[in-house]
DNA sequence: GATTGTGTTTTA
DNA sequence: AAAACACAATCC
């Protein structure tokens, strides 16, 4: 009987034998015994020889597809994960499928809820509803077109939806959706703006490689028309009969960027996002692996969605973190996406106005494409970027004198005032508030990080430590410490001294749930709000007309960060939040708040743009000896007593003393060195090369599994890891 | 002696 | 990851 490898769903780095009384073929989902329950895996292979030391394999349960949930190809590449993030391959297919075919359920189509308006709601007019403006809304959409229950519930609260229903303007189906197969015969190409030059280089460029193999990054500014690139792209391989799979941040994916799309090519479009339900994610996955859907928007976890015509993979906003999943399979889409594209035969497309360094460092040496947009349509005009020096002023609420006269004036002229704390990749640094000194370590000419936990400095790029000094080395002075304030701290502060206007924070507390930030985002356009306070959630998408002052603090934060990665996002938020803010008549200004106002990074990217700076960081990246020009993997490991946590990852160092190539920093406490009563340390590997350090991995996961305190200590393993938080 | 809790092992 | 297994502490 044929011996059939199936991929089981449990943290074990390696397949399971079965028999069964056929070959199967690879990609399919099986039901499997596995001790003494029952689980859903997926057929790697069929054999005739088996591995495992034993005759009486058991028998597969039962076959659940008839055609391969995965294809070759993604298996190939679901195979290719496992390795490179030294993942379990079945954790891996697991958390490739959608949420229901995990479950087992069926690959065919289910019936779903749609909403359409009665005859009495085609003839209603928005009058007749008064003044209920969402409920009018709702009723003219479903009156141009029907549309299933979820996707309206994503738009409109489920109260307008039973208001209508209750008035019976509109009624609940459910079917199954429709199948689209001949979107090609009413594909609609006709009206398109004329590309400017830089666009018109642009498109041909990737146009001439459909088919193929090739990766492009698209360097374009705000406002220069880097969509009207992509869209002309795509209309190309649309006409071919083929699809395109683009990829968005998290919080990019609105409504309008979707009828952008359908409505450009009169096409279906399939979407995926956080908060879709189980069946209707299947239902894409299902339509787009049947070539029904041209089009597939969707974030981060689309990358594994199958298409049966791949014509060609986007990648929009590329250097945006939310690209890299942060725990269990810790992948990063924008790299699969580009193993994806060469695996299927593609272009793959990254597009920003500000790549991330290693995008940029691989335009650069030639591994992509470089397109750069500078031009901008219309006279878009920026807001003018200054930095305000705060050594030895005083500090209310975390803000100086002169930026509190400045929001005073900005409200007093009816306009909006955005405050942003820039918090990520935050590590504090012991800085003088007199003088600007900030404490670094002789060897490395790094700041050190402030542990206040273990009372102590560390530096982060050779893990030596000292003491806490009492006063400045510089001037002497003893107001030393580290700078922070919280976004409630300074809401508080700010109706303190401007009690007459309202703030509003956003952060991702204050914006969860489903329509919060819309509503949000609404009220500030409406300007309900004059005083906007944010975090890193208000830089993405949105465009703010009225706001002609943005504050960002805690600047100095991220260009002291032991996260070398922290400069260049400031640099990216600063980018972003000054293409969004303002407009061509009303173009306002923006303060960053340092004490080191004359800091090489900082003044460039004022200076001479994003772009500049980026190529000067990136040079800053090849000196110290870090990434993209070098390879790092990070090993966590979190305890509730701290020294657990720091044996493992000594003995899991010990693991590559013989590797000539890879270079161990650590172990070190996290950047959040204490979250929910665990202490959290980490261990930095590093290499010059890729497949050394590749190698080394390989050759230590089992050693380190086997580790005595592997079992005892909760740890993780982040391939090229995005944060050290 | 049964019961409850905790850590370890196995899954083909 | 989940369940079984093994062993220790606890209780009436």
């Amino acid at each position: 009987m044929p011996i059939i490898r199936v991929a089981v769903p449990v943290p074990k780095r390696q397949f399971f034998e079965y028999q069964h009384t056929s070959a199967l073929e690879p990609g399919i989902r099986v039901r499997v015994p596995f001790g003494p329950r029952q689980l859903i895996g997926v057929v790697l292979d069929t054999t005739e020889q088996s591995l495992w030391q034993s005759d009486k394999l058991k028998s597969i349960s039962e076959v659940l597809d008839a055609t391969g949930v995965f294809s070759p190809i993604q298996l190939k590449l679901c195979q290719w994960l496992s390795q490179y993030y030294q993942h379990p391959i079945g954790d891996v297919l697991h958390s490739a499928m959608p949420v229901s075919l995990r479950k087992g359920g069926s690959s065919q189509p289910k019936p779903v809820s749609y909403l359409h308006v009665t005859d009495a709601g085609q003839r209603a007019t928005p009058e007749s509803l008064g003044k209920a403006r969402k409920q009018q809304q709702l009723l003219g959409q479903l009156q141009q077109s029907e549309a299933s229950y979820s996707s309206i519930l994503a738009q409109y609260a489920s109260t307008t939806v039973k208001a209508l229903i209750q008035k019976d303007l509109i009624t609940q189906v459910e079917r199954i959706p429709s199948l689209d197969t001949n979107w090609l015969t009413h594909l609609n190409i006709g009206d398109k703006p004329i590309p400017n030059v830089e666009q018109a280089i642009a498109i041909s460029q990737i146009t001439s490689k459909i088919g193929q193999y090739a990766s492009f990054l698209i360097e374009g500014v705000t406002g220069s028309g880097k969509t009207e690139v992509y869209l002309q792209a795509i209309e190309s391989v649309l006409t071919q009969g083929k699809q395109v799979l683009i990829l968005v941040p998290e919080i990019g994916l609105t409504p309008q960027t979707v009828q952008r799309f359908a409505e450009r090519f009169n096409v279906p479009v399939g979407i995926l996002h956080s908060n879709l339900t189980d069946n209707e994610r299947v239902l894409v996955w299902q339509q787009s692996n049947a070539g029904q859907l041209p089009i597939i928007i969707g974030t981060r976890s689309a990358i594994f969605t199958p298409m049966s015509r791949p014509g060609m993979l986007i990648v929009d906003e590329e250097h945006d973190s939310s690209y890299k999943q942060q725990d269990g399979l810790r992948y990063h889409a924008r790299d699969l996406a580009v193993m994806r594209a060469v695996q299927e035969n593609i272009p793959l497309v990254l597009g920003s106005a500000t790549p991330a360094l290693e995008s940029l460092n691989n335009a650069l040496n030639g591994k992509y494409q470089h397109l750069i947009l500078n031009e901008r349509a219309g006279n878009a005009s920026h807001p003018k970027q200054q930095v305000l020096d705060i050594r030895n002023q005083p500090l209310e609420y975390g803000l100086s004198k002169g930026i509190i006269e400045r929001i005073g004036q900005h409200l007093a002229q009816e306009s909006q005032v955005m405050l942003f704390i820039n918090r990520r990749g935050y590590a504090p640094a012991l800085m003088c508030h007199t003088c600007g000194h900030v404490e670094q370590c002789p060897g490395c000419n790094k700041p050190y990080t402030l542990h206040k936990q273990l009372y102590k400095l560390q530096c982060h790029h050779c893990g030596s430590a000292k003491a806490i000094p009492k006063r400045c080395q510089s001037c002497h002075g003893t107001e030393l410490g580290a700078m922070g304030i919280g976004t409630e701290q300074l809401e508080q502060g700010l109706q303190q001294l401007f009690p007459q206007y309202t703030s509003v924070r956003i952060d991702s507390d204050s914006a969860r749930g489903k329509n919060r930030l819309n509503d949000m985002l609404d009220k500030i356009n409406r300007n309900e709000y004059q005083i906007l306070i944010g975090t890193q959630i208000l830089s993405k998408g949105h465009h703010f007309p009225n706001v002609t002052l943005v504050v960002i603090l805690e600047v100095d934060g991220a260009l002291f960060s032991a996260d070398y990665r922290a400069a260049e996002h400031l640099a990216q938020l600063v980018t972003q939040l000054a293409g969004r803010a303002g407009r061509a008549e009303k173009p306002g200004e923006m303060w960053l708040q340092t004490h080191d106002p004359s800091h090489p990074l900082l003044q460039d990217l004022l200076n001479n743009g994003y772009s500049h700076f980026a190529r000067y960081a990136l040079l800053e990246r090849q000196h110290a000896m870090l990434p993209p020009h070098t390879y790092q993997a990070l090993f966590r490991a979190q305890s509730s007593d701290a020294r657990l946590a720091n044996q493992l990852l000594m003995d899991i160092s010990s693991q590559f003393s013989y590797s000539k190539h890879v270079q161990c920093i650590g172990p070190l406490p996290a950047l959040m060195e204490k979250r929910q009563g665990k202490f959290r340390m980490q261990l930095v590997l590093m290499s010059n090369n890729r497949a050394a350090l590749q190698h080394a991995l390989a050759q230590a996961m089992p050693n380190i599994e086997q580790l005595p305190l592997a079992t005892k200590v909760r740890w993780a393993l982040d391939v090229d890891p995005q944060d050290f938080m």
